[in-house]
DNA sequence: GATGTTTTTGCCTCTTTTTGGAAGATATGT
DNA sequence: ACATATCTTCCAAAAAGAGGCAAAAACATC
């Protein structure tokens, strides 16, 4: 194969899964290492993508073909029931809070039919409409916080703290009888800006986070409206959730 | 078959495919390898296409692409070349208002062996570095320009406002010996609480802007310190506009 | 229609570019 | 701090490009 040709398909392919690995990139390819690594570096002198130890990503995603972490497929389909069964939820013409977070990302990508009026701190989501004039983003400020591509600190807080939304989409790390709870402390202060500016407050739990607790507590159930899971959800934290008075949403995965 | 027939057909698959190799198009044809290597000098001359390495490449596929362009070869060597010059004027551990725009995000590339703080209202900037942990990027607020990934609106008027930064790195539409001027209105408020802000004003001119305006003045020349700009600028407009008391300094295309 | 000239074509060789791998240097994570 | 993985640098092999040369085709002239 050309060298143009084979870095057409590098950018194609990381258009699609947003970060490969060097060996993910040669297999896919049929190219060595050595060829693939000389192929990112004049891809990144290009200004197409930004080299990483052990692979590349892509610097700017076009948003239809966006990904967050399309290789765990298994999750993907929970995932994707979950964005699909929430953004049901949510009514034409609405503001929307829409917090940082993989699960939370697969909703917003479900959203864009509704038209709403979304405020994030989440780079990839603004990514994701970043390109779509029919709907209206806004990016709280903030400092990046490297692996998730969150804003976050002082100013992040007080840009939701500013506002008022209709509804406000969020994700954890885990949720019990006694409350959510979240691993990142750094979020914290900006997701209890978001629930105390929302009129309705919404969170995504894939099955792997019910009954889990982590690190540091978020909220009581009381200020929760509505919690979206997917069908492999265990029946008895779900029964638990509803009788504290939260309404639980099992999305079936359908295609 | 004739010379003529065989250019066009050539021609005519490529518009295609958009590119193929040498083999591909001698079997495609039924004619030898070195025929086609001689009708594609002929084509390339002609401006038709562009050979490269094993193959060839139409020279103007379509243009759909993000507006973010990027692949614009001959003014991408121009571009790089400032970006290399202008990261040479910043010191290590400063803090940088990085701006909008294409010829900022190459500088912007090169910035990252400095270690700065940056700050930016730019998406595309943002997302350089998002994944690199080394470098602290603050992301002004506001609302998604979708054209160009920028933030605009109060609350990035308000960010840059409210900070204190060592240098300001600036694009703008053109630059004439009466100031600068861009075309995007929504920019400029933006642009102006940059200004104030910085210490050091640092404006990024490929030659193709340089005696150059554009429909909203921005600012005098007296605000702005240093202007970089390419190999290829009229040296006439570079005379008067250090007779003006601007630095400019003028990027060669080393590699 | 035959013959000589010009142009085109295909092949060959030599040079340049690209590729793939190996060794040493550097970075990452536990 | 250690073990592992990744990056850089270099070298030999392979692929591709350039130019020369002879055969084939096209053209012109007689």
């Amino acid at each position: 194969m050309q060298a143009e040709e084979r870095q057409k398909r590098i950018q194609e392919y990381l258009q699609k899964v947003e970060f490969a690995s060097l060996d993910e990139l040669s297999q896919q390819l049929g190219a060595s290492v050595s060829t693939v690594r000389r192929d990112l570096t004049v891809l990144e002198g290009a200004g197409n993508l930004k080299r990483t130890h052990g692979g590349a990503r892509i610097i700017n995603p076009r948003s239809d073909e966006f990904a967050f972490a399309k290789r765990d497929t298994l999750q993907l389909e929970a995932k994707e029931a979950i964005g699909r069964a929430c953004a049901e939820l949510i009514k034409p013409s609405q503001t929307i809070i829409v917090d940082a977070g993989t699960t939370v990302f697969h909703v917003a990508r479900f959203l864009a039919s509704k038209t709403p009026y979304i405020v994030t701190n989440s780079l990839p989501v603004a990514n994701l409409f970043a390109a779509d004039n029919r709907i209206e983003v806004v990016v709280s400020g903030g400092v990046i916080y490297p692996r998730l591509g969150v804003l976050v600190g002082p100013m992040a807080v007080q840009a939701f703290s500013k506002i008022q939304a209709d509804v406000a989409i969020m994700s954890a790390g885990g949720v019990t009888p006694d409350g959510i709870t979240n691993s990142h402390g750094l979020l914290i202060d900006i997701q209890r800006a978001m629930i105390n500016s929302a009129r309705k407050v919404i969170f995504c739990f894939d099955h792997t986070k019910l009954g889990r607790g982590s690190v540091s507590p978020l909220c009581g159930l009381d200020e929760v409206d509505t919690i979206v899971t997917d069908a492999q959800a265990p029946k008895e934290v779900v029964e638990e959730l509803r009788s504290r008075g939260v309404e639980v949403i099992v999305a079936s995965a359908t295609a």
